[in-house]
DNA sequence: GTCTATATTAAGATAGAC
DNA sequence: GTCTATCTTAATATAGAC
């Protein structure tokens, strides 16, 4: 079995690509199965319908991602006192990035899907999220808690959300913008250096206080 | 003609309110039409096809978006000689502010619909957008020049798109947001308190130096 | 497990009477 | 301008042979 991926993998590939570009309604099964070059009925034959193969696409990018991003952030509170901001968020980028491996252009694709299962009506992914890697989530909550101790719970919430949808946004439309950054400025930049550019400003919005300053 | 809403005008309105709700290619004609208590083919009579419906929705947006803001920072610009990040943000609450006249929830539509038309497979309105209100957007960028005279015009970009995708996804997500935060800390607020509390961590992100800051 | 063939449903769009 | 009725297409899903 060392020859070909076997038919399962080959419909999650396609599918995650697929969705991750046009969106999951968007998205046929025929298109699907016809990238992978498989058969049609195949998909409802290994994961019954469209809608659990939506499920699976996810979990396999969440399952990769949430136990390293779990381990950076506990080995992180375990070693530093105080651990600055920087820190925290930089946790993220070798998980986010192991992503690449597992499927081309994996990185992306998961902020588009974490993107899309938000806004999308199958916004069951908090739900999943939640029940599923709750422990991780309370974790990145404890480590940025840890580095601004100043946050209260409420103005933590907010700030995440910002931060969520910053990262989203950015590295979901990282291909037009990574284009328009080559023809307007010959900015050549790849993913990872696209994580490094918005690290900083995520930093910057969390620790910022919530008083009116003077800018 | 006081009596009621004309017809293209109840398609619009349903159309934006289900657009924002399910996406463009979740909300089928039938189900606008349904919504707006008109007949399925008027849809067909006044805008000639569901892709020219989903452009007049947000051009009816735009439209009264764009000359509110231009005016805020034309008057911006002519009156500061150095404005801060936060002026310029602020000078978007007002133009936000006046779409819920337009239509109930407008301001969270017309946030939902942005988002929706960068993503989904619809994406004209970039090209749309800088088609028709290009001297709005180089007033953006002017007045947060002004504002920051040490961004590059790469930072620039970068951090501007940083900025869009910060705004949103949390005025698009605002209703479940606003939901969690009256359920967890009992704490309400509404859309113009939401703008309030994001433009600070927007301004935050838009000022900071690029170089790794020690935090 | 994989294929062909087909059932079923729902979508966008239009013709033509009023 | 508005309505009913219908055309055409494409979607998800399944039955049943291999």
């Amino acid at each position: 079995m060392v020859s070909k991926l076997d038919t399962k993998t080959r419909i999650l590939d396609a599918a995650e690509s697929l969705f991750a570009e046009h969106g999951f309604s968007d998205t046929s099964l025929r298109l699907i199965t016809t990238r992978a070059s498989v058969n049609l009925a195949s998909v409802n034959y290994h994961f019954g319908s469209k809608k659990e193969l939506i499920q699976a696409v996810i979990a396999r990018h969440l399952e990769l991602f949430m136990p390293l991003l779990n381990e950076k952030l506990t080995a992180l509170c375990a070693q530093a006192e105080k651990p600055s901001l920087l820190d925290v968020f930089n946790s993220f980028v070798d998980p986010l990035l192991a992503l690449e491996q597992q499927s081309k252009n994996g990185t992306v694709i998961f902020m588009q899907l974490l993107g899309r299962s938000y806004t999308d009506e199958q916004g069951h992914l908090r739900w999943y999220t939640t029940t599923h890697y709750g422990e991780v989530l309370a974790n990145i909550t404890k480590a940025l808690l840890k580095a601004n101790p100043a946050l209260s719970s409420q103005e933590l919430f907010w700030r995440l959300h910002f931060t969520l949808g910053t990262a989203v946004f950015t590295m979901g439309s990282s291909g037009a913008l990574m284009d328009i950054a080559k023809a307007d400025f010959n900015q050549d930049i790849d993913v990872e250096g696209l994580i490094r550019k918005v690290i900083p400003y995520l930093a910057s919005g969390m620790n910022t206080s919530t008083e009116t300053t003077s800018m």
